[in-house]
DNA sequence: CATGAATGAGGGTTCATTCAT
DNA sequence: CATGAATGAACCCTCATTCAT
């Protein structure tokens, strides 16, 4: 399934120990050890492969910050439905969550707040992925989708924030996924978002 | 301006140092040699008093969790009026952001995500506040406020994840806060939460 | 019962107390914090009264050598039957050990090897009570009772030997004292020390 | 001279590096950097290979143990003449402490009485020696050699007694072994636990 | 490529001791 | 006499990283 690097060869038997690892102990508690045990090799490859520690997390982390930066990029294309932006935006969170649990679950724990605040390069992956949420909302408001009286950072918040904590709540409760359950979420937080948890007068 | 523990003491000092520390560098990086240099004790006394590392943190995560967890109880009173609920939980998080920012920023870079995940005790604290927030938009859909089409669940992910999200942008951005911005957060959240993002026909 | 220093107060409460705690976990495993609880003082008064850790062990353990040094100059008056000498040096031990079993088993434990081998002190007072056996078995040749092709050296060896494994064997396996095991015992060592373990011809 | 681990490499060196200084200091007072650098490596290679501290120790004290087991068990077949086993017995002990005063030292020391006591480990472990030494006690009335009037637990007090005895004083003293010395020793203990201290009629 | 023995700086923790009250 | 808050040197252990083979 996974193939970070092209080569299915020891380099992604690291990956793949290390993205398990990392997820199970978190970065603090994760043994260069235990990445070489699990993968199978002696833990001098993995600095051979990687340099440290560090690095080898960097590698990871930056696989999802491409894929997420990739993701929103496409979402740039005027000639698609606003609406079906943000259902590709909440599939693609939802989906990666079904098929690379290890990598978002190191995400949600280990980069969204602690490595964004303590690292620059951290904060400036997420900055930039803010970036691309308010001009996707600034294009909804300029294509008169959205309402103007409210500023894209805030709706950057709450389309994000919904979608980050339904994220965050199948995470930290490892709860697994379900097409129902996926519709559903899809769903729900379109609907309020769009239209609002007030009963219509 | 904190006073804890109720004694402007030695206690104090090192859990106001503990807190800038822990906030600055992140649990990980933080050293017991630190806190006690910055509260201006002996590093004895830090063990002396909190034993542990692991139980100094806890002591401040668990101020957090109590004053979240009381804030939530006080909401449940059934005479004040639902959208008031609303607006005393964001201005709550907002408030402790203004008054307290090291505990929030601890909070949000430290325990909201990597000790919940991590932890039984941070599982417990998430799930008994998502349960308060969960049992506070039930209220709402049986007075008739809250549309009942969208489960509670989903309702939470989307008001909890408003203002995570605008709390940890301000903390990951370091932003200052203002009465003039809390106005407007209160009010955008609250806005949208309840009537939606899309232009009315 | 005990009552070393005279004066049935904090400081024998203290010595007390360190009698069981040393006992218990051994010098190394002792804190001083252990022996001021077990008091019901606090431990800057153990400080008040012992100065230190070390003088406090010291204490205790020259109220050993001490009774012990006593009991055998006692056996010098030649006056005394020679096998009631050495009937009466066993029940020095052995009613050490039925009284006051908590000092007993300290010296078994911590001083009897330890400390004599690590300490000039320790050595000193060993040599003392070695040199004393050797008198009284020297004595014992001279009035033609003992053996005299056998050095007194050799001659402690066996009748030392023998009642410090007795002694040893019921404080590893912190056994019981009785009056009946008490005097089989005296009468076994004896028996085996004058006249030997083999059948005679 | 010593290489208990079968290969002459920097195991070896650590071992004896640690008897060396277990021996000088005592277990407590021994510290891993000492015990690194008399080995001449570095101070991780030591729990690179042991661990710690405490698993160090039982490596050595294991040793002693297990020799000691075997040369017991070895006493056992029914061919061999009583008095040659007793002889048997006492020679192990004169030729550890020649051959290996370092490991008989921290035996007499560190182990025969305070470990004993305080681990279950060591009590076990004495208990299997003291039960050897009943047996072979038992074999020796049950051959007619000695007398049955005096139980297997005396006889052992009296016999392990001497022998114990003796180690210590040459260890206490740091008494060099000689030939003559050995002979003479042997001699002695055989002779009175045998025949008796006592002149015959 | 691959191994794992070897390194050593770093950090949490302990606990005997001091001293102001 | 009595207290216990305060001190800080000492030490065990961890683990990322290096490097000879």
């Amino acid at each position: 399934m996974l193939n970070l690097m092209g080569k299915n060869d020891k380099q992604d038997l690291i990956i793949e120990a290390a993205l398990a690892v990392f997820r199970e102990k978190g970065y603090a508690n994760t043994r260069m050890a235990d990445i070489a045990k699990r993968a199978g090799v002696s833990y001098g490859l993995v600095y051979h492969y990687f340099g440290s520690k560090d690095v080898l997390f960097d590698v990871i982390v930056d696989t999802w910050w491409s894929s997420a930066h990739a993701m929103l990029d496409a979402q740039k294309s005027p000639g698609v439905d606003f609406e079906q932006k943000l259902i590709n935006i909440i599939r693609f969170f939802l989906d990666t969550y079904a098929n690379n649990p290890d990598l978002i679950t190191i995400f949600v724990t280990e980069v969204s707040r602690s490595s964004v605040y303590h690292t620059p390069k951290g904060l400036a992956n997420f900055q930039k992925t803010f970036k691309h949420f308010e001009d996707i909302m600034g294009d909804g408001q300029k294509s008169g989708f959205l309402r103007k009286d409210i500023g894209t950072h805030y709706l950057t918040y709450i389309f994000l924030g919904a979608i980050e904590a339904f994220i965050s709540v199948m995470v930290l409760g490892k709860e697994p996924m379900s097409a129902e359950r996926e519709r559903r979420a899809i769903n729900s937080i379109n609907q309020v978002f769009l239209n609002g948890a007030r009963v219509k007068a």
